[in-house]
RNA sequence: GCGGAGGUUGCCGAGUGGAAAAGGCGCUAGAUUUAGGGUCUAGUUCCGUAGGGAUCCGUGGGUUCAAAUCCCACCCUCCGCACCA
């Protein structure tokens, strides 16, 4: 249990070459886990995706098949270059995150000035630090995604992707810093984190030649408007866009100049100058009066709203404000009195509201005016009650019985069409970028996008991910919604490293589309690694013939390519972890679809949450971080392996904690101690074990051993390694102990051993090939996986334990509470006639059909002399047995238990455990019962008497 | 806001309709050919002079012979929401 021991395991499987797989007769397994990105040494959280695939493989290996197990590194993108510039910068905060948490030496860190020095340095600290933790990959395959030869591949999957139609041109909303004039990251943000960009349809009111756009977030309620508001204090600034004139508040006009709108100020109008003055709603021409609110902020939207006072509880209290005179901002007669005939015009039913629904809920909740803090939310409420259970009617035209939800795209995109209404994008909050700035949304145009919200293709992914293996199934959902939820995604980007689009060589493509189909590509890095192929012949021709199957081959290599990708494709499992599931691994289904025909797409998703540092998140960038090489040092590869392993079950995040993995280590040490131990007081044999001469005890050990295979081999199919590791480990662990205290054999635990020792293999190699290594001459890595064998499975052993055991605990806790110390202990267990009634209790549930008429009759049947003790017995049955687990009742329904010959049978042992002489009756024939306590055996729980 | 996950004992966590609390940690006691932070054993909600009883799974209701588990409402925590890998 040392890192010499480690490495001297690591070293046979690389000279023996055990995980360097070619195709061959066996089935295959292919499984591959994500290839991580090189912007810092691995830390704990990539090793809990590794070792999760590295068991599988592992697993599957041992199970006999051919499985490949490969890795690579995915350099393209911007954070490479981004922290070469940091490193040449000398920055102080990068210098020491990297220093001291990334743990590298500072004279090389101050080298790694250039993203391929970074490139160089990190994949071979990753390859070995893959390596270290015992991971049984096959490095043949290994590539970077800078590579010449890999480049070559992306282009071809571009072009292949722009054929089929699944790229398009066009503009999109990105988060902007004016002063540094380039879009703003998450890590550049000083401010505001939690901002969104929403996209606002903003609704064009025509005004005496001019026009006054509303953004509105509800476009349906166009419907509804009954005039604007404006806020009356504040000047609006007139702009020149294309051919109209646009009134808008000065924020509003900065945000258009990013939008593509070109805005040109040519003048200032105060918002009270506005009062009074009519505007045409362009769906049906109606004449809309300009009124005044306090409420109207010139930073939202365009500073300018439309009022729908049936469904917005502000518009409907300013309105009722100025009608009953309680703001009046000094509006003339003459316009009151126009004020005083406006009606809201509802236009979305909603089950349960019948009136008008704003003045519902400002009556409900007692909102008194436009001022009061409770229309804020007396909004929310209604916009959500409205948004999911709201119908539009009758005044939306051909619109009316549409739900809200799902009107609103609709509506927007007709509104668009007509030239009613255009976007208009801003950000939740304020965005401050790392510069001071405050930043914008900005469309950038000209961009190129994969389309993922292409109905075809969607569908394609949607319909294939039905016949997937999701693991765990519940994830399922969650990737129909993100499927479903999938827009058009940017793919190309100015900065960064990777591939130029093969079209439009400015653009490179960016670095989520380049990482969607490599699994393909270790099947011919092979080749290219070993020389057999080199990057010149990777043209076009050559990629359709070796993934397509199109065309003829060149040369008479390009066969045997073609077989290797055959042969390993598809992807068996795909193992990651779940912050890849909105992207990644969407992005990897739809370009299997869009690439490979279907015998190509993959079978299996797996997905593992997160590993996190004494319950704080890792952050590359900021810390904490531990990365693998410090754990190995400290810890080796199995006590890690096991501890992340065993910590926490698929999706849920485990936790790094010193204190646990030093226990995990502990836990180690005893099992290899115990192994040792087992060893040296057993012989060599070969012989098959005599099942005759066993004891109860041996045969319950190796039932034991039979169910806990069970119960590995279910855990692993599901990913379940948490559950797998425990019964693997701890379970055994658990029965050897009992089954030493009982009585052991030296032989039956050499067995035992061979089975445990096999059992953990997959997730503990290193010492297990140490103890496999005195039990065999054959590495455990490519041995068998124990078989379960029916032949020792017996529950009624099960039973007999359990009997054991709880009899010494009812015993223990007698004595607990009477406090005495015993001299003499007799166990009275129950006479056959109570256990037949029992029997008959348990058949009759099995059959569901427990009840006191029939298991009287079969009481009967068995002609038993019916008396009230058996009626009581009776009662008390069927109680016991209906609360009994189904899983017992099974059992039971199949086997008996001779409970007096159990209990004969282990009285040496209870003797010892309790430290007193203890005699077993049949409470049938027990004549010396002072207390009288036989009447009270029952079955499975035998009478016990105390002196 | 939308989508998802979750709330179990001192702590980490099993358990998703039939005896709540597997396993681990911590704690307590004991053993030890114990330097130790090693190893092993037992105990660890409360009450109990016979293996029993009471309480109990975020809160409040409900369904059921039976609910941590199913239904409804509410409270709280965490994650994702894109051009970022």
């Amino acid at each position: 249990m040392n890192s010499e021991l480690e490495e001297k395991w690591q070293e046979i499987w690389n000279k023996n070459r055990i995980f360097e797989p070619d195709p061959d007769d066996r089935d295959k397994f292919f499984i591959t886990v994500p290839y991580p990105y090189l912007n810092g040494n691995l830390h704990i959280g990539h090793a809990r995706t590794f070792v999760i695939g590295d068991l599988v493989a592992r697993y599957k290996r041992m199970k006999g098949y051919n499985v490949l197990f490969p890795m690579a590194f995915h350099v393209t993108g911007t954070p490479i270059v981004a922290l070469a510039e940091l490193i040449s910068k000398k920055d102080e905060r990068t210098i020491k995150v990297y220093n001291t948490l990334h743990k590298i030496p500072l004279d090389i860190l101050l080298s790694l000035n250039t993203p391929e020095k970074i490139v160089d340095y990190f994949k071979v600290e990753s390859e070995l630090a893959l390596r270290k933790i015992g991971c049984s990959i096959d490095w043949r395959r290994k590539f970077t995604t800078t590579d010449p030869p890999y480049k070559r591949f992306i282009t071809w999957q571009f072009k292949k992707l722009k054929d089929k139609g699944y790229v398009s041109k066009g503009s999109h909303p990105v988060r902007w810093c004016p002063n540094c004039d380039n879009p703003v990251e998450d890590h550049d943000i000083l401010n505001g984190d939690d901002a969104n960009i929403i996209n606002y349809t903003m609704i064009k009111f025509s005004f005496d030649r001019c026009i006054i756009p509303c953004a509105t977030l509800r476009p349906e309620t166009v419907f509804g408007v009954t005039n604007l508001w404006v806020n009356p204090d504040y000047t609006y600034t007139i702009a020149a866009i294309d051919n109209e004139r646009w009134i808008v508040s000065s924020f509003a006009y900065k945000k258009l100049s990013y939008l593509d709108k070109n805005p040109l100020r040519v003048g200032t109008i105060k918002g009270s100058q506005l009062i009074g003055k009519f505007v045409k709603n362009p769906i049906n021409d109606k004449d809309l009066i300009i009124l005044p609110a306090s409420f109207v902020n010139p930073d939202d939207g365009t500073g300018i709203v439309m009022s729908v006072p049936a469904h917005a509880p502000y518009d409907y209290l300013a309105l009722r404000d100025l009608q009953e005179g309680i703001y009046d901002f000094g509006i003339n007669k003459e316009i009151l009195d126009l004020v005083k005939e406006i009606k809201p015009i509802k236009l979305i039913n909603v089950p349960g509201l019948n009136d008008i629904p704003a003045m519902d809920i400002v009556k409900n909740l007692g909102v008194k005016n436009q001022k009061d803090k409770k229309a804020e939310n007396a909004t929310k409420i209604l916009y959500k009650k409205e948004f999911h259970e709201g119908v539009l009617n009758e005044v939306t035209g051909s619109y009316a019985g549409l739900l809200c939800k799902k009107a609103r795209d609709v509506i927007t995109e007709d509104l668009i069409k007509k030239g009613y209404a255009d976007l208009l994008y801003d950000l939740s909050e304020p965005v401050i970028c790392r510069c001071g700035t405050e930043c914008v949304v900005k469309l950038v145009k000209d961009q190129w996008f994969l389309t993922y919200s292409n109905k075809e293709w969607k569908d394609l992914v949607l319909d294939y991910l039905r016949s997937m293996t999701i693991i765990p199934e519940e994830y399922r959902k969650e990737f129909e919604n993100k499927i479903d939820w999938l827009k058009d995604k940017a793919c190309a980007r100015k900065k960064g490293l990777g591939t130029r689009l093969p079209w439009d060589k400015e653009w490179l493509i960016e670095s989520l589309a380049d990482s969607t189909i490599y699994m393909a590509y270790y099947t011919i890095a092979k080749f290219l690694n070993d020389g057999r192929l080199t990057e010149e012949e990777m043209d076009d021709e050559f990629f359709d013939y070796v993934f397509l199957g199109i065309g003829h081959p060149k040369k008479e290599i390009y066969k045997a390519i073609r077989e290797e990708f055959n042969y390993w494709y598809p992807v068996d499992l795909r193992s990651s972890g779940k912050d890849l599931v909105p992207n990644h691994l969407l992005f990897f289904l739809y370009h299997h679809v869009a690439i490979f025909p279907k015998k190509y797409w993959p079978k299996a998703i797996a997905i593992n949450g997160f590993v996190s540092l004494e319950g704080e998140r890792m952050s590359k960038s900021k810390g904490p971080l531990l990365t693998i090489k410090e754990i190995l040092d400290e810890f080796g590869a199995d006590v890690t392996r096991f501890y992340i392993l065993s910590n926490s079950e698929q999706t849920q995040d485990a936790d790094w904690r010193y204190s646990n993995v030093k226990d995990a280590k502990k836990a180690l040490n005893r099992f290899y101690r115990l192994a040792k131990e087992i060893i040296s007081n057993s012989r060599v044999s070969n012989n098959e074990i005599n099942m005759d001469k066993m004891t109860r005890q041996d045969r319950w050990i190796l039932h034991r051993c039979q169910i806990a295979i069970m119960d590995v081999e279910s855990a692993i199919k599901d990913m379940k390694v948490r559950k797998a590791l425990q019964s693997a480990f701890y379970s055994i662990l658990n029965d050897v102990k009992w089954y030493k205290k009982r009585g052991e054999d030296s032989q039956v635990l050499r067995e035992v051993l061979k089975i445990w020792v096999r059992l953990l293999a997959p997730f503990i190699p290193h010492i297990s090939e140490e103890i496999w290594s005195w039990l065999s001459n054959v590495s455990v890595s490519v041995s068998d996986f124990p078989k379960f064998n029916e032949r020792f499975v017996d529950f009624s052993l099960d039973l007999e334990e359990d009997l054991v055991r709880r009899t010494i605990d009812d015993i223990k806790e007698i004595l607990a509470v009477i406090k005495i110390v015993p001299t003499r202990i007799i166990i009275y267990t129950a006479p056959e006639w109570k256990n037949k009634i029992y029997y008959s209790a348990i058949k009759l549930r099995q059959d569901d059909k427990l009840n006191m008429g029939l298991l009287m009759e079969e009481i009967k049947k068995d002609q038993q002399p019916l008396s009230k003790k058996v009626s009581n017995l009776a009662k008390n049955a069927i109680r016991d047995v209906e609360l009994m687990d189904p899983n017992l009742i099974k059992i039971l329904s199949n086997v008996t238990i001779d409970e007096f010959d159990t209990i004969k049978n282990a009285i040496n042992f209870m003797e010892r455990e309790i430290g007193c002489r203890i005699e077993v009756r049949d409470a049938k024939d027990a004549e010396y019962d002072p207390m009288n306590k036989k009447d009270a055996a029952k079955f499975l729980k035998p009478a016990i008497y105390i002196e």
